[in-house]
DNA sequence: GAATATTAGGTTATAATATAACATATCTTG
DNA sequence: CAAGATATGTTATATTATAACCTAATATTC
């Protein structure tokens, strides 16, 4: 059990963590990235991405729309999809479908699943990439002869932080 | 290769198979169930059982609730997510969060995952339960110090008919 | 078997998520 | 600047899901 709080590639970052450094990360890659693809990283894209990037935590449309709008007069439903639609096309960030939420993809650019373990309680959602897991379903697949185009990965529990209050208080009913 | 058109478990049904032999299968594991947990499978649930078992690709709730409202006036939303809610609760079928749809469960009443091969030319859903998956993502997870609680596991591609049919066409652009 | 509690379903309204369609603005390129 | 392409504004609407409250059916208790 010594390494089993251990957390590899920082999969959830600490509560105290730099969140700073995330963004700030996230945006030179992101800015990187598309500079390379020569497409544009607008105002509205760049700002629409720090709001999904204001956490760990996935971010519902809506919510980000009600941001945006505090900053944005007129901002619209189609204001922030287009934002989220162009995001996800080059890869900036996940939809994660089981919460109809985004989060900022922690390694753009790269070919990856998409692989994601979220806490329930806390909201935190932690980006893997485990080349065991995406071995086993395309050799699974391949059994079958279904040709893999995605995968949607999402597991759903409680981050370590979160799993050791319940047990802390948890166990008992009152 | 010799085996790589097998569907083990019958993953993919042939678009020949005897369905009302699945659906039969279904409701009799249904009623069985149901009854051995001291639940009631009322007309109404049956009904929404029977057309979400109407194929195996995976139905939306609205497609359910036009369906159902041919033969019984006044359904409404809540008449098909109740239902839906309760054959979810007991295992009787699960949702496909990345088409925010349902499809029958093939093993209602064993502890399993949910693992979907989903095809999108024609539809199909092919409920595996792979334990090499499984066993992966459990790994990780436990590397990581996270407590799974469930899995969301939904695979997008092309069916091996589908796949076939697309590489004897799909190759050149005209 | 009537009284009561529980569960299921009917009904209306609304919430939450997402897209269509068309107008305007901005950027790119020549 | 003209022309085309791309991005955003704007309004309306589609799609998916739930809240709230009421009535009906079923189960439980006396
Ligand atoms: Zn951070
Ligand atoms: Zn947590
Ligand atoms: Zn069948
Ligand atoms: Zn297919």
């Amino acid at each position: 059990m010594s390494k089993a709080t251990r957390t590899p590639e920082g999969a959830f970052p600490g509560i105290r963590h730099d969140h700073g450094d995330c963004v700030a990360e996230a945006l030179s890659a992101a800015e990187a990235l598309c500079a390379q693809r020569g497409v544009r990283l607008t105002e509205l894209r760049r700002r629409v991405f720090e709001l999904v990037w204001s956490s760990h935590a996935p971010v519902g449309a809506y919510d980000l729309l009600s941001r945006l709008a505090r900053e944005r007069e007129g901002a619209a439903p189609p204001t922030v999809y287009r934002a989220l639609d162009f995001l996800k096309e080059h890869g900036l960030i996940h939809r994660i479908e089981s919460l109809n939420a985004f989060v900022g993809c922690r390694t753009p650019g790269q070919a990856h699943a998409g692989q994601f373990l979220i806490c329930s309680e806390c909201g935190m959602a932690a980006e893997i990439d485990d080349s065991r897991v995406n071995a086993a379903i395309d050799r699974r697949a391949k059994e079958i002869g279904f040709a893999v185009h995605s995968k949607t990965i999402e597991v759903e529990g409680l981050c370590p932080p979160c799993r050791d209050r319940a047990g802390e208080d948890g166990h008992g009913i009152g």
